[in-house]
DNA sequence: CCAAAAGTGTTGACTGTACACCCATGT
DNA sequence: ACATGGGTGTACAGTCAACACTTTTGG
């Protein structure tokens, strides 16, 4: 078949993962450990194997590089996940022509126990604000990440995915206005997003703290949705 | 390099073309001259070329599949082309593990001219409705084009890339209703639309036809923003 | 009782939507 | 003269943004 022909380019599975952590939007990075670009922070990623699909890839980059647990495959810890983009620039990689297949997850922080082990590329979160130079174009793709964020927090229900289970209001917009990077009003945000119905109260209330408790509330659903109207 | 312990799938670029013809949206598609899917209609791709990127590859697909002219290649005649999602399952190609890098594409019918030449594969532009079986994954593909055609209309100014440089606020509006297939109220679409500034009138009007001549309006640029607020 | 966050309504500005008639031209 | 699409304004409803005080708890 063509492949006489035409000889493929290497193809990798890359991920962005999103957190927050200590009330900032954190990314996940490895450091590499090998040329090119050795010691830069990367992306996790690999090599696609034969036969396996991209999405495959991105997973077990997350379980190889990353160190994220096994349930991952099942969907279960990873919150979210989405195909954000296909790079493929001829320079891209010093190697060869590599085209990476790149995708976006979002999981809340109180899940994302980090394995550290020798055999891992001590993987960490980064701020996304702090400068500095990653490997390969790997900047250009966090950044379109976090566009793609910040458009699927506007008109789904993702957010669900950064959040526990039971979650407060006040934590449920310090969410949105970390990652939009401004104050939101308090009134009008409860008003406006119990409007959406997309969460409900529960009996719940998040105690132990010197102040007033506040009520819990908790997503009807904690599947990807488009909504009606925008947020 | 990983080359000898990972081999790669092969790659292509398949482009989605949306024209308006004949108050229908139409894609265009080329048929299928060898197995597999022989016969059927298919999007125009083609492998990637050593060191070629994917949307060069998507471009030579239109010439040399679809018969568009050269200019495409300057952009001059495409008037908006983007990547749309990579189809990676194991099992879209009978042939072995291929995935395709789509494009999407938006061309004013005036400007395309299918070239027909007993070395093409017979280009047609085929109505978007009419069910009938596409080669591949093709007709997925097509439907999650539209689905981004749906959504970039709302927050972009690329309805320039289906309409000719000058045209009628009619057209505009006839574009727009033939894409959501919805009627719209005149008299609100010309105040929200003009409201916009994406468009300016200029002096001349769209003559020798029976009725009142209508004014023609031109886009300020044609170049693809974001809107401030949603169409 | 004090500190800290929880919770709660109203108003004015703006935006979207529904709706009907006269106008300019070609035949 | 008539058929055809071109062009125009108003009123109501819904949505968004601004804004301040009382309540509940732990210490």
């Amino acid at each position: 078949m063509k492949k006489t022909i035409y000889e493929s380019p290497y193809v990798t599975a890359d991920t962005v993962i999103f957190t927050i952590q200590d009330n900032e939007l954190k990314v996940l990075l490895i450091k590499r450990t090998n040329p090119p670009f050795k010691d830069y922070p990367a992306l996790p990623g690999v090599f696609l194997l034969k036969n396996e699909s991209a999405r495959d890839a991105a997973v077990r980059a997350l379980q190889t590089k990353a160190g994220l647990p096994r349930q991952v495959k099942a969907g279960v810890k990873v919150g979210y996940l989405e195909q954000l983009y296909t790079f493929d620039s001829r320079f891209r990689d010093p190697r060869g022509h590599t085209i990476s297949i790149t995708y976006f997850a979002l999981v809340p922080h109180d899940s994302l126990k980090i394995n550290q082990n020798k055999k891992l590329q001590s993987p960490k979160l980064y701020p996304l604000n702090k400068p500095g130079h990653l490997a390969f174009d790997h900047k250009e793709i966090i950044s379109l990440a976090l566009m793609r964020l910040h458009s699927k927090l506007q008109y789904t229900n993702v957010v669900y995915s950064l959040l526990p289970k039971y979650f407060t209001l006040f934590e449920l917009q310090n969410t949105y206005e970390i990652i939009f990077g401004k104050k939101l009003d308090k009134r009008n945000f409860r008003k406006k997003y119990l409007s959406l119905g997309l969460i409900k109260s529960t009996r719940m209330r998040r105690e132990g703290i010197r102040q007033r408790p506040a009520q819990l509330y908790e997503f009807r659903s904690r599947k990807p949705e488009a909504l009606k109207k925008f947020f």
